[in-house]
Formats: C-alpha cells, sequence, structure tokens
DNA sequence: GTGAAATGTGATTCACAATTCACTTTATGC
DNA sequence: GCATAAAGTGAATTGTGAATCACATTTCAC
C-alpha cells in the first residue's frame, strides 16, 4: 500500500521523531534509514525527499535536543528563587525531559553518533559545555548571595550536579537498569543540596573546616 | 613483510590490548576486524586464528573490563578502614583505572557493544549491578557503624557515588571534554564526603532537620 | 480537467566490514 | 635436517546499509 503523499515540513517532522524514539528505544548505533522509513509508513528511499541523507537527520536530531535541553534551562533560569531553588527546579525539569525524551543520553553520551566525525564532534562539545556554563551561572549567583557553599567552584558544582542526574540516565537507559530518573531526582536533591547549600550564614566555616581533617574521635 | 609466528596465547592478549585501545580511541562503534589487525601487526584474517570472530573478541573485552572492575573493588574492600574512607579509596582507584583504561566508559555506556544482543548486554548489567551492589554494601556498612548518614538508602548512596566521577569519565571520553579524572575525583570527594558522612555522633540529626524545610532567614 | 511539481516506490549500485578458504611460511620436537 | 602443526596471507564470498535513479502516483494551482 502506498503511503499517502505528505509535505515535507511534516514529514521532516515525523522522520525526526521516529528517529528519536528509534534512538531512545536501540542507541544510536541501531539508527537505519530503512528503520526510520519503516517506522513513518514510507519506503527508504522516500527519506531522501525530506533529508539529503542520514547525517542531516542526525543533524536536525541533534539540534532539536540542544533546544530541548537549552529551552529547559532558559525556563529555570526565569524563575525568580534562591540559587539552590533553581538548582532544584532545574534538576527535577531535567528527569522529566529525561524520562520523556530517552533519546538524550544515547545521544549525548553515545559514540556511534560523532565517531570520526570532527564537526558533529564539535556540536556536541559545546552543547554540553554550554548547558555546564549555565549552571555554573547559577552556581556563581549563589556564592554571590550567599547561599552556596564558596569553596564549590563554579566547575565542580555544575559536574557535581550532573553526576546527580546521569547514573539514573545512563544506566536507565544505556545499560538497561530500570530507574526512574524522577524519584531518583527527587531522592538524591536533599543529598546534593545537603553538600551545596550553605547551612547557615553563620556556620559554614565550622562545616568548611570539618573538611579539613575529616575525622572525629 | 610476513608478521613472525606468535602463539594464540600471547596474540590474544595483543588483541585484546588492541581492541582496548581502539574502543578507548574511538568508540565501540569503530571496532573492526581490520584496525585490530592493523595495530597487531598481522592481516584481518589472521585474527579468525585467535579468535572465533569480533564477537568473541567483545566477549573478552567485556571479561577483562569486568576483572579490572571487580578487582578495583576486592582491593578496597580488603582495607580496613572506616566506610566513608574505604569509599574513598575506592573512588580513587576508580579514577585512576579510568585514566588507564579509557575504553572502561566507551564499553559500558556505549549501545554499540549490546544492541540487539541480549546475552551480551545482561552482562554489562551483571557487571554494573555487581559493581553497585558492592558499594551499596559499603554504605550498609557505614550505617551500622554510625559513619554514614543513615538517610541515605544503599541504593541512592550507590548511584549518588557513581554520579561523582560519571561526568568526568563520560565527558572526557564520549563528547571530548578534556577533564582529569582523578583531579576531578579529588575535587569532588570532599563535596561528596560532606553530603554522606556524619558531621558528628551528636549533631547529624540538626542537619537532617535542616533539609525539611529549607529556609534559612 | 490538466500539467507541473512534489512525493513515493523498487531496483540497483556502491562501499565497507566480517568471514572463509586454499595455500604459504615458520617454529619446534624428534 | 625434517615432518608437522600452528600461525600468517591474500583472494574470494557474503551481508548490510547508504545512496541513486528512473519511473509511478498524488496533489494542487490554474
Amino acid at each position: 500500500m502506498r503511503a499517502t503523499k505528505t509535505e515535507t515540513s511534516l514529514r521532516r517532522e515525523q522522520i525526526l521523531e521516529a528517529a528519536l524514539d528509534l534512538i531512545g528505544a536501540e542507541g544510536v548505533h541501531h539508527l537505519s534509514i530503512t528503520a526510520m522509513a519503516g517506522r513513518v509508513g514510507i519506503v527508504p528511499s522516500a527519506i531522501y525527499r525530506h533529508f539529503g541523507g542520514k547525517d542531516e537527520v542526525l543533524d536536525a536530531v541533534l539540534d532539536c535536543i540542544g533546544k530541548r535541553l537549552s529551552e529547559n534551562v532558559r525556563k529555570a533560569r526565569k524563575e525568580s528563587l534562591s540559587a539552590p531553588q533553581r538548582l532544584r527546579s532545574l534538576l527535577m525539569r531535567h528527569a522529566y525531559l529525561l524520562r520523556e525524551n530517552r533519546a538524550i543520553p544515547n545521544v549525548l553520551f553515545s559514540d556511534g553518533l560523532y565517531a570520526g566525525h570532527p564537526a558533529r564532534k564539535k556540536r556536541v562539545h559545546d552543547i554540553v559545555t554550554g548547558y555546564l556554563e549555565e549552571i555554573e551561572r547559577i552556581f556563581e549567583e549563589g556564592v554571590r548571595e550567599g547561599s552556596i557553599h564558596p569553596d564549590i567552584s563554579p566547575g565542580t558544582g555544575a559536574t557535581l550536579f550532573l553526576g546527580a542526574l546521569m547514573p539514573a540516565a545512563v544506566l536507565g537507559n544505556v545499560v538497561g537498569i530500570d530507574i526512574d530518573v524522577v524519584a531518583h531526582a527527587e531522592k538524591t536533591w536533599p543529598i546534593l543540596e545537603r553538600s551545596i547549600v550553605v547551612d547557615r550564614p553563620a556556620a559554614g566555616s565550622r562545616i568548611i573546616s570539618r573538611i579539613d581533617n575529616g575525622e572525629s574521635p
């Protein structure tokens, strides 16, 4: 049965979505023109009516993911909360985003996408560093407003933040261990908060000093 | 020039190492019989004198990585330190291991290896869960001996621990952001420790109660 | 209605990687 | 030294997925 003719702008959406689904389910490695076409309900060669080739599809996938991530940060930054609360907000947004878009970790942390593809590798690099910088900015603001421990450098903080979500996202998706990212984020936040947030404006120094020796009788 | 005849037990080692190097540099996706052979200095078809095929090589790679990881845990567990100190020891060992074996994250967190390969996927799953369970055990011991916050479930703790290393390992390797895993681990530990270790036997409850509202002024 | 443009289709080509195989060379025990 | 088994080689085979192309169908403006 012949597929009904559909204009490119719509087909592109369908193909993109198919690609995201397939990547989410099977990883970048298993994404093939044939599989995308099958999911959309057209024949493989028809893909070339809407994309120049597989590379162009992958670029679109990357674009899409980059946009969703930065959109997420944008929303979190708009909220006029304290820095730690904005971090919490971003953590939860991130968790929901990852739950809905299982392709994201597969795309960003998989080699299949950019192996031997410097340009695309750079784009992934830019997306991730851009995201990290936004988190760093929140940390800096937190330190300035006195709500975040000054002994945490923004870079370390951002990496720490990423580490709070990554295991759940990566394990759940890539390795196939079933973890609810949102539930995990909710459990993790209080602990992360404990290591980031200044206890009381005055009491911070006591905590810092404890770390120097790490002993207690 | 013909390669010098070398007995299988040694060649297998060479091929395995070549595979690990290639995976570390380019990812699982780019590992080919031809590339391995080239690196060892033999012709592709010669690989089949020593391995049944590519799958057998990948299984060996997985075996090797699994062994190195569990060896690492074994060493850390042998040390008669407090639970937090054993965690620290494991974190640092882990960091060194990852620095020397850039293939590890690429293998464990990449789809190329086990996509459509249930048996191998299960092995990766077993390696990761086995590792997590060991970490959980250290957390349990810590809670029992009173050195680790009892409000951290072993599962959350283990995931938290993994999250302390993952960003550095994955970003450094997969995404191509240069992070020294060891330096990162050293910077991260004090912060992780702060959220895990009981401050003083008596003061813990104060910290816990603060988390309930999250306000200070 | 009609024709041009857009979209869909199936056959085909191409490149590349895994694997097999008949044959050659090397090492080693005797 | 020599027979033999182990290891190496290059050519040929096979499989797979991306990409192309000539042709068919649909849509839509006129």
